[in-house]
DNA sequence: TGTGGATGTTTAAACGATTAAGCATACATT
DNA sequence: AATGTATGCTTAATCGTTTAAACATCCACA
């Protein structure tokens, strides 16, 4: 491996200290008060080597790796794979760098990428935490660490966050479906304590009510993470041969795919039979027949956003940010 | 932040000097001959201190950081989502953690990031190249440093990669449309020299030969990076009055996904005024209507293949080694 | 002639781990 | 008693930066 040039190659060329050189290297000649003429030198001498400073060496001298970590669900989610892009996009402005790592929900999986990427010195994380995550968190606030929540957060705990507005999001969606006329309106969630899907089932609930229409009508089917497939299959299979429902609302982007899968399998017919709301954007979504009528997150601003919160949080500031974010029902087919 | 521990901690704590502590972290106390008593009580200190390596100050001495640099064209495209997430639970098997950026198929960027990534001093790099990466990975080769090519390469530059046999996968699928009756089959592509690009190419034009058809019937319309939208507009709106096609087959996932968008607004029939055959699975494909015909990439052993082979580089091999990889076409109901 | 302040440069410690080399002791062998 | 060797531990250099502190000139001014 061709040897890599450093300081002191750069040092030795000119015939000055390391120190002129880092000097010049980190813009603070004027300040360090370099000559004129040896800063001509070490620029010059610094580009016929090809200097590249080793960040690692930095990192460790500085005590700070100018890296973020990422902590999400599942990359290969294109939920997650478009924050991750947005993030890594924003990050890079800052001259920072991304590192990723999938928990697939499992708390103890994502303690491991935690403790792998802190012994990495990551100045922070933005993490999409998973159930049972609390402890993980709080250990990583009693380091004192950055921390950023995204997706979901933990009401217990004072943690920096960027979440949607899921309680609005789903009150509105529901309200928007009994505008037009549905009474029997399930949503499918995930069985699962986080405070985003308990927010998205409470909209769901309160909606109902507010509407005037029976608290009978209120029926949520929960979901077990690892058992999509099947059970969503179960419940669509029941609700076409019942017919008991006459609109359903999904609580994520992976519960709306495969809910569209078994739909489709079961040749329920949308919207006649059944109206149908999704979560998040996605390609499916628009070759579903009809399109599919979902609530939108604004990704974009929940990933700068997110972004912008951590580095405050790096450069020391002690309060903690708390952002909600406002959803946008995006209207088309299938809600008759 | 609450200062972390270090192996002069535990030395201090157990009263030895920091060599026997870093012998016994890992795992040498029997080469080094560290006596048995000693051996147990850095091991209590450790676990009562709770000591985490820093990985940042062993990189520095090592002159590895079990890191490695993957870049891909995009990580909102599903394909390379899906790919870095197999790329990622590979390489933590191996205790390497995994950089990702984005190049958006420019080769600028391509470079600007190798080269953050470089001074972050990774052990090795995947890369999807762009176009014009040529001269970059030439650079980083004469660095001798480990690289694997994934999903193309440059045939004139003697890479290790791990691609599909393109070729192989458009001329079948190509055959197939033809068995079935098509036979004014049209290519969209992108515009790019990229070998893939150029074997998915000459894949479809010898297949046509190779049937017995006129040579006039080769038609590649190629597209800009860019200017997928519009362009694929166009090609569809004119695909759709003049009727000059009668099956279409798309060169990418991206394509696929604009081009079935297209489609739809144009109101042209799939499979009766058009068969269409797409390229790597996608969610999209399931729920257009048919279901797409599709050249599947065998995602996994790609991913696999590619952490395998940079690990066999980074541990120091000196063959070079290329791989093509067999497609599967995944027959639904967009081929009449 | 000495004092003080610019100006320009070097020295050396520090970050936290790894590791070759050396030192000390005990014991066995001749 | 002298030598060899196995055992157990320490020393100190090293990786490539950063940066506080010290040092060395030069010039001005009283």
């Amino acid at each position: 491996m061709g040897k890599k040039v450093s300081l002191k190659d750069i040092a030795t060329k000119v015939g000055v200290s390391t120190a002129l050189v880092s000097y010049v290297m980190n813009g603070l000649e004027k300040e360090k008060r370099v000559g004129h003429e040896v800063v001509e030198k070490i620029r010059e001498a610094a580009k016929d080597l090809n200097y590249q400073p080793n960040q690692i060496a930095r990192s460790l001298r500085k005590g700070s790796t100018n890296t973020i970590g990422l902590i999400v669900a599942d990359i290969a989610n294109p939920f997650f794979a478009h924050l991750a892009r947005i993030i890594e996009d924003e990050a890079i402005k800052y001259n920072y760098v991304v590192i990723i790592g999938s928990s697939d929900e499992n708390f103890s999986k994502s303690e491991s990428l935690a403790e792998t990427l802190l012994n990495r010195q990551v100045d922070g994380f933005i993490i999409v935490p998973a159930e049972g995550c609390n402890r993980q968190i709080e250990l990583l606030l009693q380091k004192e660490l950055p921390v950023v929540l995204i997706d979901r957060h933990f009401p217990e705990l004072n943690t920096n966050y960027v979440v949607l507005d899921n309680y609005r999001a789903t009150f509105e969606a529901t309200s928007y479906l009994i505008d037009k006329g549905c009474q029997k309106i399930e949503m499918i969630a995930y069985k699962s304590s986080l405070i985003h899907m308990q927010d998205r089932m409470r909209g769901y609930r309160e909606a109902i009510m507010a509407s005037g229409l029976t608290e009978k009508l209120i029926h949520i089917r929960e979901i077990d993470y690892h058992q999509v497939g099947e059970q969503m299959e179960k419940i669509m299979a029941e609700l076409k041969k019942k017919k008991e429902a006459d609109a359903i609302l999904f609580a994520t982007n992976a519960l709306s795919v495969a809910g569209l899968y078994a739909i489709r399998k079961n040749r329920i017919h949308v919207p006649d039979e059944l109206s149908v709301i999704g979560f998040d954007g996605n390609e499916a979504f628009d070759f579903f027949d009809p399109p599919l009528t979902f609530i939108q997150q604004p990704l974009e601003e929940m990933g700068k956003e997110s972004v912008r919160v951590l580095l405050e949080q790096i450069q020391g500031t002690s309060k903690t940010v708390q952002v909600k974010l406002k959803h946008e029902l995006i209207c088309r087919g299938s809600c008759r």
